[in-house]
DNA sequence: TTCCGACAGTGGGGTCGCAAT
DNA sequence: ATTGCGACCCCACTATCGGAA
């Protein structure tokens, strides 16, 4: 098959806004690929690589050759191509991948040019990845997408279970299991304001577990071997041997568990997410880092245990498993109730120990893996800030157009002036964004037309926000987690809004 | 007919390793 | 030694479609 296929395919995806159009396409377009091209088509169309990373983003894929008239490049070619970019390493090695990249974007047509650069750098925006083409799966292979959904859970690998798919029906998806050794696609949270709203949720009595704000992984142990995958499956094995000697002294030799890594002080409470997240993913002098940043585990679900899968058995029977597995302070503390005064207590504690909330998890529901069901839902206390608008990015995509990213600062009573604590373009409404593209126009300092929009500041936001977190990027040293916007504060001037005292006062 | 679950899009801060400078 | 880039850790929120109620 042709590139140009997929890429005329994936424009006609794009110009129609109907789920079930997108599907028809990529479905017609499944029923007429080889089997051979088969896993290149399912990751292309749904915004992956086979090779899953190459090394090439947005910068590498300035100054490509002119395009071609006539499109000749089928699948395989370009597949090749990919593989020989990702194999280059060492010295030189970026010469020598912007050739290969010169070769591949040199015998492609303008369509295919652009198709395979939204590919590369992760921006395919046809409105349909991985759940519409679980869909079209299951329609060019006449299949349930249910059959296609599990068989994605246990293999963790789309084009895999839709080249199966495709090739064997049915038979050949419910051949795929729940193999040690092989990650999972792990299940995932919703959000809600309060432990009461969740726990409606997730539906009474419910379990009630810390979350604590380190690494998601997952332990696989067959005898005496072990493997550590993070939520995108990555292996970081490697990276964590405090967590493979917790598993092999486990008495089980056959689990496959989930949970969290996290660095915690001497004293016990949590150092923050940058410390655990810099530990996690050093791979260099793994030795020495264990001794100044040691790292610990906390289980939370058991999806198999000596030999039984439990993936399909309800949370309670799940949770027993793992009790019976793993020893209480390897087990993330956890309480079962119905009563929201309760729920909120523990809460409460969990977060004057420092952690990040709690997960409300329903007590019925299975392991669903890679959805994000109502069977758990995690509760994070929310701090807000009044903060002064001091400039904004024009948007991209469905936001072009429009003044969509906001630069925050605190106001500094001592010069008068603002520090910067981030940006963000979170919780605005359509409506929104075209209210305050006019305002900000009216406030704009310098040309209106530059990516970034410096503002006279005049505009108060209340801006809801994780945390502080130190930083090296902005010039106070702190930024905020998670800004996103609540409301504007047309009744707040700038200089009534929160201090860089204030702000500083909330760092760890 | 209305409601609501699932998805995709739109980007945020931080860290590491590696190649180039 | 420093810098830029790619990859990946954490992620919140709104709009939309289409099936459920």
């Amino acid at each position: 098959m042709l590139l140009i296929d997929l890429a005329r395919t994936s424009a006609a995806v794009a110009a129609d806004s109907a789920r079930l159009a997108k599907i028809r396409h990529l479905g017609e377009l499944l029923c007429r690929v080889g089997a051979d091209e088969a896993e290149i088509a399912i990751a292309y169309l749904s915004g992956e690589l086979p090779q899953r990373q190459i090394g090439v983003g947005w910068r590498s894929l300035s100054d490509l050759p002119e395009p071609r008239q006539v499109a000749t490049a089928t699948l395989t070619r370009v597949d090749e191509l990919l593989e020989r970019i990702k194999s280059r390493s060492g010295a030189g090695s970026q010469a020598a991948r912007r050739e290969l990249l010169g070769e591949l974007f040199g015998a492609l047509t303008r369509q295919e040019q652009s198709f395979m650069h939204r590919l590369l750098t992760g921006e395919l925006r046809q409105g349909a990845l991985n759940g519409v083409m679980i869909e079209a799966i299951a329609m060019a292979a006449n299949v349930p997408a249910a059959e296609v959904r599990r068989a994605l859970t246990l293999r963790g690998s789309l084009p895999a279970v839709g080249a199966a798919a495709l090739r064997g029906g049915v038979a050949e998806l419910k051949a795929f299991h729940l193999e040690v050794g092989r990650a999972v696609a792990p299940m995932l949270a919703q959000s809600a304001p309060s432990v009461t709203a969740a726990l409606e949720k997730a539906g009474a009595p419910a379990a009630v577990e810390w979350k604590l704000d380190g690494v998601r992984v997952q332990a696989h142990r067959s005898g005496d071997r072990v493997a550590v995958f993070t939520r995108t499956l990555d292996d970081i094995t490697a990276q964590v041997p405090e967590l493979v000697e917790a598993v092999l002294g486990l008495p089980g030799t056959d689990l496959v568990l989930d949970g969290e890594v996290i660095a915690l002080r001497p004293d016990g409470r949590p150092e923050p997410f940058q410390v655990t997240s810099g530990r996690v993913a050093s791979r260099t002098d793994v030795a020495s880092l264990r001794a100044t940043v040691p790292l610990t585990v906390f289980f939370f679900d058991a999806l198999r245990v000596d030999g039984a899968d439990l993936l399909d058995l309800p949370d309670e029977e799940r949770h027993a498993a793992l009790e019976a597995a793993v020893p209480a302070g390897l087990v993330t503390p956890r309480l079962v109730t119905a009563d929201a005064d309760e729920a909120e207590a523990f809460f409460g504690d969990a977060v004057r120990r420092g952690h990040e909330g709690v997960v409300v998890k329903s007590l019925r529901t299975p392991y669903a893996a890679g959805r994000r069901g109502a069977g758990w839902v995690k509760v994070k206390p929310r701090h807000t800030l009044d903060l002064v608008v001091l400039a904004a990015e024009w948007g991209s995509g469905r936001r072009r157009g429009r003044l969509s990213n906001l630069h925050l600062g605190a106001y500094d009573p001592e010069t008068g002036g603002f520090v910067m604590l981030g940006k963000t373009f979170k919780g605005l409404t359509d409506e929104l964004l075209t209210w305050q593209t006019e305002q900000f126009l009216r406030l704009a300092e310098g040309p209106a037309d530059d990516y970034v929009v410096t503002l006279r500041p005049a505009l108060v936001v209340e801006i809801a926000f994780d945390g502080v977190q130190r930083s090296s990027r902005y010039p106070g040293g702190m930024a905020l987690r998670f800004a996103r916007v609540l409301r504007y504060r047309p009744d707040k001037r700038p200089e009534e809004a929160d201090t860089a005292a204030a702000v500083r006062a909330l760092m760890p």
